[in-house]
Order: structure tokens, then C-alpha cells, then sequence
DNA sequence: CTGCATCCCAGATGATACTG
DNA sequence: CAGTATCATCTGGGATGCAG
């Protein structure tokens, strides 16, 4: 009821009438929003960085195949989203922790439960793919 | 507590550990997962399903802008991955329906949440984004 | 109506080297 | 330590034309 008020039928409609009318990528939420989490690197950040704030580096260590430039750029995106603050420490040499902030903790909530499903449903997934990849043979 | 045996800290430290032993990245639930619905289109598609089955030219219709190389293939990736069910009508011209599976419906409760979650928190993500690019200014 | 094949481009990602 | 800069690469995605 709060802040929703199409049920699901019209949404869907809704956002077709928006893109026929001209509206433009940013106008649609679910594609503004999620693409902006659904990066390769970004959810698997923020999950990290929900537990407690982190270093660079130690982002780096916990995330062994992520590229220096990736995790730059990504922690730069979510900052600029407002998930993630950024501190500087103007020690010698110097370190920058980074933590969510109340909206990324906030967003965590929603993205924990699908990131609980996709644990709970790995393998049904694997499956699925392993059967249709068999079929097509 | 049911089907979830680590807590959150233990989780990214063994993905961690996952990967320090040279495990393959299909190996990690979060983005083997969350890759696979995490395309351009993927939300919106099963989002659309979700409501009732579409035929693919209905869908086409429902999401103006997008190409039919695109649809074909992410369609075809979300059946691959168990999401959508694909059933072909023998008439002339023939026509298919898309419908979502069970673990389409399942993977689209939490999926659902998020998109409320961006529907609610549009506006708060375009200010950051604004706050920020203003400041770099 | 539905879908595949081809060509092509822009953006995303990685590897490496360099700097405050 | 925490980046930035540059170059190379890989993939997603669009346009178009053909086919069952």
C-alpha cells in the first residue's frame, strides 16, 4: 500500500506507456536502479562491505580476482549511488576505509534475501542449466 | 537459521577461501547467480512474466525498445537457467508462450522485493548521484 | 509469427606500468 | 597504501537480412 501504488499488472503497462511517450533509460526505476547493483563486482562488494567497513586493500585481499581498476571503479560507482561513504585517513602512508551508508544498508536488505535465494538455489540452477545444455545435444 | 549454516562474516571469508583455492567462479552462488538475471533485460522480462504468460511478440510490444536478437537470446538464457518455461503452439503461423517455472516464481520473490525497493528509492539514488557529480565539479 | 545468422560497434573488463 | 593512466581484449548489444 505504502509508496506502491500499481499492482504489478499496471506497472509493467505503465512503463511500456512511459517508453512509448519517449521517457527516457533513467526514467525507468528497475532498470536505473538494478543495473547500477548488478555490475559483475558490485553486489559481492556490498555484501562484504555490510558486515563491517573495509580498507582497499583489504577489499582487494577478500576478493582475490578482482582487478585493482575494477574495484576503483566500482567502489566509485556505488559511492556516487549512494551506497558506499568514502573516509580518507591522512596518515603516512595514507588509507581510505570504506563503509554502506543508511541507504546502502537499506538496499543490503532486499539484495541479502535474493542473495540468500541464490545460495539456497545454486544447484537447482546448475541443474536446470546441465539438463537444457543435455537436451540440446 | 534453516538452509543458511554460515553468518554473514563467515560467508564473504569463504568465498574468500573458495577462491584462494583456485575454486572456478561458477563456483560462487552470488555471481553465478545473480549474473544470470542480472542482464540488461533479464528483471524486466521475468518481471513482466511474472504478472501472466506473453507470447514473444507480446513482450516485444511490452518492452518497446528492445531488439528481437535480444529478446530471443535473453528469453533463451532465462530457460537455459530454469527460469521460463517455453512451450510452442503447432499453428499457422505458430506462436510460443513464455511462462515463468516454479524456480522462476520462487527466484521472483526476492527479486520482487528489490524492485520495490528501487521503486521507493528512485528518487534518493538520483539525488545522490547529482549530490556527487556536483561536488566533483 | 518467431527465430537464427551475420556484421559491427561501444562499453565493460583486464594487464601493466607509473604516481602522491 | 591507494590510486591513475594507458593499452589490449572480450563481451553485450544493436541493425539488418534471411528462413521455417
Amino acid at each position: 500500500m505504502d509508496g506502491n501504488v500499481f499492482n504489478l499488472k499496471s506497472k509493467i503497462e505503465i512503463y511500456k506507456a512511459m517508453a512509448d511517450a519517449g521517457a527516457s533509460f533513467a526514467d525507468c526505476p528497475v532498470r536505473d536502479v538494478i543495473q547500477g547493483i548488478s555490475g559483475k563486482w558490485s553486489s559481492l562488494l556490498v555484501m562484504a562491505l555490510s558486515e563491517k567497513p573495509y580498507r582497499f586493500g583489504q577489499l582487494r585481499r577478500l576478493v582475490p580476482d578482482i582487478s585493482q581498476r575494477m574495484l576503483t571503479q566500482t567502489l566509485h560507482d556505488l559511492q556516487r549511488d549512494g551506497y558506499v561513504h568514502r573516509e580518507v585517513f591522512a596518515t603516512k602512508p595514507p588509507s581510505v576505509e570504506y563503509s554502506l551508508t543508511d541507504l546502502g544498508r537499506s538496499m543490503f536488505g532486499p539484495l541479502h534475501e535474493l542473495i540468500q535465494w541464490a545460495e539456497r538455489n545454486h544447484s537447482a540452477v546448475r541443474d536446470a542449466r546441465a539438463a537444457f545444455d543435455a537436451a540440446a545435444t
